[in-house]
DNA sequence: CAATGTACTTAGGATAGACTAACTTCGCTG
DNA sequence: CAGCGAAGTTAGTCTATCCTAAGTACATTG
């Protein structure tokens, strides 16, 4: 069995080479709160096991193995089942979720997880809109587009928020901005990028800063 | 914070401390798992701490402090609300729930060990029939009297069953003898102390070995 | 009361995971 | 092209938790 230190790495890893192919020392060793040293060392070990979870080269950082990546995937279900469960059935504020969640995950049982699945009703994304892998761990693209690049006038729905930032998420929670919210984007100031949105429903306006818009992710339109 | 492996001394210090005063060496380190060696460690390292949560003599194995008997009592309350959640909502049967819940108790907040009990209806009983320790963590006696002990003749109702061994629950579950279930003794054979009992609702005979019915505690009469 | 067996302790060591301090690499800039 | 700074690595430690092997203490008993 896998340890929950190194199911955290795994997960890091994943979301970090989203983006760019591979992962860094440094940008791994931010998000998991441990110095960069124990990183290097960390994944020397884990590139070095009988049946690798990443491939690591010196300098240039971690990318998952096949294996490493089917890891991560189920301890990323894992996570959202439970913050789903978290939020739906025992009332914990969307941004309380996280953090308990992320000590859940490395302890349930797969029959747990199929049990909650099943209990939850197969829910396909979690409190903050992020895809829910399913039991066969593939998992559907979330929505890419930033807030912030929306232009005055355009019209979008609220598909996830990112949900690293506990503060981020109770100022968003109050003002109503969480996935399936529609928004429309009134203004945006040069400079300071400031954006001036309409909330429906809330029936009332809001300006966020980029530093808030980038980490709101939408579908144009809809 | 304590560690799981800390917790974990805790509850067995706890339960190996109801009968004789002191929990020895040996008996610690049969129900954890691990050798005496790393028992005796763990007891002198336990004891010498800033604020000790046991009180340990060469020798004379160990008892918990105060301030260990509350720390003790929080664990086992979670335990078993997570038992109970695990049996009443997720459908785990009564023989599966111990492992899972011997895991998830070290890592639930103070907020989802309210919820939970909240959610679960404020319940006083675990799926074995052990009582679970209030919020204010005092916890009401539960039955002392074996089934092994009665008399032919005498009828009894179950209060609880040894949680320990899933093969034995299991086995009475599917004879349908659990907590509430009203039983009268039809005959004891002398020597081997086999039982022949009559269990209502099954509407039916089973004959239990000492093994089992001294695992099986139960209110006389009632 | 000496022998013995069981419970217990000590000594020495392993592994996981993290830290600090002190390099090394390497791309970029002046 | 020399030098700087950020990112990365190495070396040396530390703590928690476990282990095995080799003793020690003590109650019991012949
Ligand atoms: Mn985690
Ligand atoms: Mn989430
Ligand atoms: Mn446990
Ligand atoms: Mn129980």
């Amino acid at each position: 069995m896998l340890s929950g230190a190194t199911e955290d790495y795994l997960k890091t890893i994943f979301s970090l080479t989203r983006d760019s192919g591979r992962a860094g020392t440094k940008d791994i060793a931010t998000k998991l709160g441990v110095s960069q040293a124990s990183v290097t060392g960390y994944l020397q070990r884990l590139a070095g096991a009988e049946l690798p979870l990443i491939d690591y080269r010196k300098r240039e950082g971690a990318a998952l193995t096949e294996e490493g990546r089917r890891k991560a995937l189920r301890v990323i279900r894992n996570h959202r089942l439970l913050e789903t469960f978290l939020h739906r059935m025992l009332g914990f504020s969307w941004d309380r979720v996280h953090d308990e969640a992320c000590r859940l995950e490395h302890v349930i049982s797969a029959e747990f997880e199929e049990k909650l699945d099943a209990l939850l009703g197969y829910p396909t994304h979690d409190p903050h809109g992020d895809p829910i892998p399913g039991r066969d761990l593939d998992m559907p693209i979330n929505s890419r587009i930033a807030l912030a690049e929306l232009e005055p006038g355009e019209e979008a729905v609220v598909d996830r928020v990112s949900d690293s930032d506990p503060e981020l998420l109770s100022y968003l929670g109050k003002h109503a901005i969480l996935p399936g919210t529609r928004l429309t984007v009134k203004a945006v100031s040069p400079f300071d990028r400031n954006m001036k949105l309409c909330v429906e429903k809330k029936r009332g306006t809001i300006v966020l800063g980029p530093l808030v818009t980038r980490q709101i992710f939408v579908e144009r339109n809809a």
